[in-house]
DNA sequence: AGATGAACTCGGGGAATTCCTAGGTGCCGA
DNA sequence: TCGGCACCTAGGAATTCCCCGAGTTCATCT
């Protein structure tokens, strides 16, 4: 039997180096990397069962990543390893599409056995976490789209950026699409949320865990 | 030659397992605790030659644990393992008696490095971070205790109504001076910071409690 | 008194952002 | 199959913001 195909990513390079230690004696960990941007462009080619990613991660985070990636690849198992405890992250989580949910404190041997988990079309979610959450999540009708999030992908990719600092020109490059547009689409956040500067616009996305502060 | 005693320090379980990996061929890691007070608790008997330890833990942050650890053991080696860039926690940290400070997203090479590096008595600051920030904390006379803010009292005005959402022109008209002047502090402030967007700014005023985000 | 430096105050000119407007695309229900 | 609608895309004009420089005040030092 081969080994499953992992990607890991993860901004830190440190934890990176450290998990592919933990991984890769019953895992082929086909790739890492260091934001969600990059996971969406290399995931198509490298063909993984598995991918494992944080949620704060620059450019792009793991959330959004996490839809994006799950509409081009459904068959892709999710599971994100992040510090972020967070019932609304969680929620996020498996919203986007995720098998599973661990923290970074939970133990080495979790890692292993989620993934080996999700890999049978089950979930898994760390015992650090009350399982509440997920029956609640999962058995709940499944037209609980009662928010389906104020803001379109676009717009959540705009906002994440601007807030962490890249000007409008930046964004523009790094979504490959005019300056005009990115300013359509920040101009068009802030109209529906009420927001009129830069700055409450950051603030906003700080408060909505579109970036750290 | 024996190896080096080294302590890790760090709430997440996940990140600690792949450390010691990276670790263990050439350290002693002769412990591993979960928040400050475990440290300090546990150091005098492991009798550690370096300590490796985030900032962010419960019970007891990093920083403090640092502070009291080296009025305990003067002769250990602290070094910083954290996500935060931020130079104030930086700051802090040297002040607290630390002698390296990495990154989690710094290679992991950098890891073996810092450690031997200061267990010959010198500094290790990751690359990620400007040195200017150590030469200037270590040069500078001993005695600066709490720097109160590096900003005029303008300028802490103008931080504030920025990060508070006003446009230049409302707040030349809060402060009764010229659109010009407020231009003025504000670039001020974004040199001396080394900010480059309002929404770096605006972070940089929520992490320092000039406003709420 | 004169020099020095820090803090505050603006102008001009060019770059960046915002405002207003509209074309193009894909999906879905009639 | 054909509108309708949500979304993404972008141009031109107006405004705001950023980068250069420069003048004023005031406390401090020599």
């Amino acid at each position: 039997m081969t080994k499953p195909r992992v990607i890991l990513a993860d901004d830190h390079t440190l934890v990176v180096e450290g998990f592919r230690k933990l991984l890769e004696e019953e895992f082929d960990l086909v790739g890492t990397v260091e934001d969600g941007r990059a996971l969406l462009k290399t995931a198509p080619t490298l063909q993984p069962d598995v991918v494992l990613l944080d949620i704060a991660m620059p450019s792009l985070n793991g959330i959004e990543a996490a839809r994006q990636l799950k509409k081009m690849m459904p068959e892709v198992k999710i599971i994100f390893v992040t510090m972020h405890a967070d019932p609304a992250y969680v929620t996020e989580g498996f919203r986007a599409g995720a098998s599973g949910y661990l923290l970074k404190r939970s133990a080495a041997a979790e890692l292993v056995q989620a993934i080996q988990v999700v890999l049978k079309g089950q979930h898994y979610v760390t015992p650090l976490i009350t399982m509440d959450l997920v029956r609640a999540l999962l058995e709940d009708s499944p037209e609980h789209q009662s928010k389906p999030a104020p803001l379109t992908p676009r717009q959540r990719e705009v906002l994440q950026l601007v807030a962490e600092g890249q000007s409008l020109k930046e964004i523009a490059n790094t979504l490959k699409i005019s300056v005009k547009t990115v300013e359509f689409h920040k101009a068009q956040i802030m109209e529906q949320l009420d927001l009129h500067t830069t700055a409450e616009l950051t603030k906003y996305a700080i408060a909505h865990g579109f970036t750290s502060p």
